[in-house]
DNA sequence: GCGACAG
DNA sequence: ATCTTGTCGC
């Protein structure tokens, strides 16, 4: 059964309670530090029946961010929104979440579901103060959310990985296990997972192979990026 | 100082 | 991320 939205109503949410938006680089690494201690590594609890993929695009500094829900385990899409506004952060490695986080919660706050799980594009603590956008959004949704990106930020894989699907590595930064290097594709480049909140890294790690039966990337996130390109006029 | 650097 | 066509390889 597909939860309604009112167990993640972002509508009532006051995201600027917590802290500022419009701030300068070294105000957005001290609010990055002072909610990293609120990320929460434990299981699952329950069944995902949904997935919800996270992204953004950005066109002459407006962006649109776009929300895919898809159901598992065949992956058919449930729900999905839209939203499109100015950017005010400029992009900073490190402080994804600022560029991108105001216009997403909008965008999710217009779904008629409530996913079981958040999945962007980003990384989660695989980030040099263990906040990426993942954790940034799961923290303030207080949501199970998880990252998955196509490059490295921070860390060094642990080992080199063989060339079969479902391979995978630890990725270490100052000999902390930050993430996991991950194979979703047979011969393909591996995706870096990493917890966003709410759910541990083999969590994350069973999720992006579930939702990755036939492309590199998850199957929710493609589509979001598909939908967050997307030209509208109005 | 130099190189690295999610999207 | 974004600007962009064909092309090499499994």
């Amino acid at each position: 059964m597909l939860r309604p939205l009112d167990t993640l109503d972002v509508m009532q949410l006051d995201f600027q309670h917590e802290h500022p938006w419009d701030v300068s680089t070294e105000e957005a690494t001290a609010i990055q530090e002072r909610l990293a201690p609120r990320v929460t590594e434990s299981s699952l609890s329950g069944d995902v029946e949904t997935v919800a993929g996270i992204d953004v695009s950005i066109r002459d500094d407006t962006a649109q961010a776009a929300v895919a829900v898809l159901r598992l385990p065949d992956l058919e899409l449930v729900d999905r929104a839209i939203h499109r506004c100015d950017v005010a952060f400029p992009y900073v490695p490190g402080l994804l979440s600022f560029r991108e986080t105001p216009p997403v919660l909008p965008a999710l706050a217009q779904l008629s579901v409530t996913p079981d799980v958040l999945m962007t594009d980003s990384h989660g603590r695989a980030h040099p103060r263990r906040f990426g956008f993942a954790c940034h959004l799961g923290v303030l949704l207080d949501h199970p959310t998880l990252g998955v990106a196509k490059s490295i930020l921070t860390g060094e894989p642990d080992r080199a990985l063989s060339s079969e699907k479902g391979s995978r590595t630890p990725l270490i930064d100052e000999g902390e296990t930050i993430g996991g290097v991950l194979r979703t594709r047979t011969g393909v480049n591996p995706v870096y997972v990493s917890v966003g909140h709410r759910l541990t890294l083999d969590d994350a790690v069973a999720l992006t192979l579930d939702c990755s039966p036939r492309y590199k990337i998850p199957e929710p996130t493609r589509q979001a990026h598909r939908m967050s390109r997307e030209i509208e006029d109005e």
